[in-house]
DNA sequence: AGTGAAAAAGTAGCAAT
DNA sequence: ATTGCTACTTTTTCACT
């Protein structure tokens, strides 16, 4: 499904869904004005096709675990672009990366991580460059606080 | 509910609907070892209690929207403490900041930015500055790519 | 896309532990 | 205090218009 797909009914659901998946497909409807089996139907069509990539619960992090957060710029190696994939897998697959932007400017990656305590996220570090090569080296941002978290991607109506 | 009201049921329930949201009290239930309404009562306590924030919808920014994802950081004049609650108010406030961070280091708050274009990037920025004078500056990265994006809090078990 | 019936899931009360 | 069961209500699903 291309973007060019989603009319303005799919980015209002979209929109509405991104704040709060537990709404039933009734209340939606009466918020875009469809009915309520058009609505399950667009929303099962987006769930497919993958425009909607999950549902998920979201948790206050001091009232549950108590995580501490990181941000890491890592510097890599340009010179080895096979090595690139490798590392972006391997980011990939570490649940306590929970974010991982390649960027442009004084890093490569930016990553946002969070680990128990700053000696898993030492851990996790040590693997990292000692699985690739290719970091040359990063840089860490201890978050004292977060102030905000979401994944909203605001779409044009 | 403090951290520790958490018995074993709850962290484990909470592992399952940071993943999936959307699963059946039902299924949740198996997997958990109680009974589809034990697990009932027990999300609907995490959620009053605060310990579930919400539930939402991840949607793919390469199919809907194509947003461009930027890499704040800012630097403080620490001077005036009264100003940075200001700052993190207005932070909260856009919508197009996606993710705030305070934290130590070369930087003072980074911010995870979503935006359009360049252009609403750029004016965003403007904005921030001009309504807080306390922001001494601040650098960009602008993500040429996103490898991975979630909330997960990992909840000792 | 909307309507309406069938199926599924969620809610609430209650006895038991 | 919290479980599991059961009756009840809401929501979703699906065939049909």
């Amino acid at each position: 499904m291309a973007q060019s797909d989603l009319d303005r009914f799919d980015r209002r659901l979209l929109a509405l869904v991104q704040r709060d998946a537990a709404q039933t497909a009734d209340a939606l409807a009466g918020q875009v004005g469809l009915s309520a089996s058009a609505v399950q139907r667009r929303l099962k069509r987006l769930r497919e096709t993958g425009v909607i990539l999950s549902e998920i619960a979201v948790i206050d992090p001091l009232k549950a675990g108590k995580p501490n957060f990181f941000l890491a710029a890592l510097e890599i190696e340009r010179e080895r672009p096979e090595l690139i994939a490798r590392l972006r897998q391997w980011l990939g697959a570490e649940e306590q990366i929970q974010q991982v932007y390649y960027v442009t400017g004084t890093a490569d990656f930016v990553l946002v991580v969070v680990a128990p305590d700053v000696g898993a996220y030492d851990a996790l570090m040590s693997r990292l460059m000692a699985d690739n090569p290719n970091v040359r080296r990063f840089t860490t941002n201890v978050a004292l606080g977060v102030g905000k978290r979401g994944l909203f991607v605001p779409i044009a109506d």
